[in-house]
DNA sequence: TTCGGACATTTTGTATCCAATCTACCGATT
DNA sequence: AATCGGTAGATTGGATACAAAATGTCCGAA
């Protein structure tokens, strides 16, 4: 997150000049460090939804969710304007919100820009990535093995998707590495609608191969391995054509 | 605690596929005959920012704009939380909302970004534009032209923006549409912090161009046209090296 | 028995109110 | 005279109270 040290340059219309003290002092002392519990609200909602205790189609009642975190309504509609805006969650007006069940149709739109974002980080990776960041993802390698050993599922889930994450981070563009956290919500509440159940949702570790693409400095193979990456996990789920329901009910009747 | 699990509506479908009916029910026969008037707040500040009658650094009073739009101070926050979460305003705690002032970095990211994902979307657009879209970008471009010769700035910077977004919308996928929107807002407060006065923003009409390539279904033409015209836009821009502030205390110093 | 309508309950949406925090001004002290 | 400390004003943050809307139930009539 940017912290908003970007001091207000321009003042309204009454003279006041650009405050450099506020500017200088709001610097080291980082005190927007508020801990902010709408934050931490945010957060427990968004992870309870990416490892799946709240299924797509959750009714999330405020009067409920503020009663579980012990807060009032106010902070709980805040939380929850966040998530419906980066489409985690879907308001109704005068219904609620609701835990987002993206459709086929979006869900091949966000497979879409992630072939199209991914590959892009990736080659950013490889060029600029630091001993430290390599040993960062190796490390995070090892939590997913040990996911997958344990078979947790939930993990793996979210583990994979913390590991792309890391890769955005390290890339170094704030906007992107933004918009690649909204795709990764997405991504999970997707392979938990349409995944098929026998397949295994990020196939073996292909992360270590792009681990290895990236120490090897190879932007290029490491491109080609994301793309064929995100291939593999899309494939692995079943998107059906849309407007199954209707064909259903359809043949219900036949 | 366990958060609530409420089955939503078991719908009729036998597949149980993910019950979209909440969100796609919602589109024909939704009664939120309310245009949400949050809604309606967040375009006119977004509005007034994007024409930069409010410029970077403008606080933001919650009561005056209620005073303004004649609303509570409950609405104005809520519009202002969602142009905080845009990265139109910047919220600082307990001093309020300004207009971000994006650094020359930020300013940079949303150029690599944009030159990322536009080139992408216009290679879509020109294999899959029709006629009717070809026809709204040329009736676009004659209001960008007759901006240009009224010398009107703000409708210029405005439009050319809007061009953009036709374009993205056109290209069909919503997610991208949504980031391109919002790149494009950071956009005009880019240009309006850091353009060179002189040189026009947008430069001569490079978007006929770019719909001349698309009218071709000639996509590699178009997508280097779009990276041509992004970088005249930001070498039209005067991005002074960062942390200029730093530099002059540093003087002060010495 | 089933369909229709009205009522009651629950939940969301909005405004108002109170507390916490910051800014600014002013006075006191060295 | 200048700087530091304190107090007052203003503004944001959060909670509560109230109004509007929707859902579900119950009763009545065909």
């Amino acid at each position: 997150m940017e912290p908003p040290r970007l001091p207000p340059k321009t003042s309204v219309s009454t003279g006041q000049k650009p405050d450099l003290a506020a500017q200088i002092s709001d610097l080291p002392g980082r005190r927007t460090g508020t801990p902010r519990s709408v934050d931490l609200i945010f957060q427990r909602i968004l992870g309870a939804i990416l490892e799946h205790r709240l299924p797509p189609g959750t009714k999330l009642g405020e009067e409920r969710l503020a009663a579980v975190f012990g807060v009032s309504r106010t902070q709980v509609r805040q939380a929850l304007a966040r998530l419906t805006h980066d489409r985690i969650v879907t308001l109704i007006a005068n219904r609620g919100a609701f835990v987002s069940s993206p459709t086929v149709d979006e869900a091949r739109e966000v497979f879409e820009a992630r072939r199209l974002i991914e590959p892009d980080l990736i080659r950013r990776v490889a060029r600029n990535a630091t001993a430290a960041d390599i040993r960062k993802l190796r490390e995070h390698i090892k939590l997913e093995s040990a996911a997958r050993l344990a078979n947790d599922k939930r993990s793996i889930i979210r583990l994979s998707g913390d590991f792309h994450q890391i890769i955005a981070d390290i890339a170094g563009n704030t906007f992107l590495a933004r918009t690649m956290r909204e795709l990764e919500s997405l991504t999970c509440l997707v392979i938990i609608l349409y995944d098929a159940p026998e397949v295994p949702s990020c196939p073996y570790d292909e992360h270590s191969g792009l681990i290895d693409a990236i120490e090897a400095r190879d932007p290029d193979r490491a491109a080609a391995l994301m793309i064929e990456h995100l291939d593999h996990v899309e494939h692995s789920l079943e998107l059906t054509p849309p407007g199954e329901a209707e064909i259903d009910l359809a043949a219900v009747f036949a």
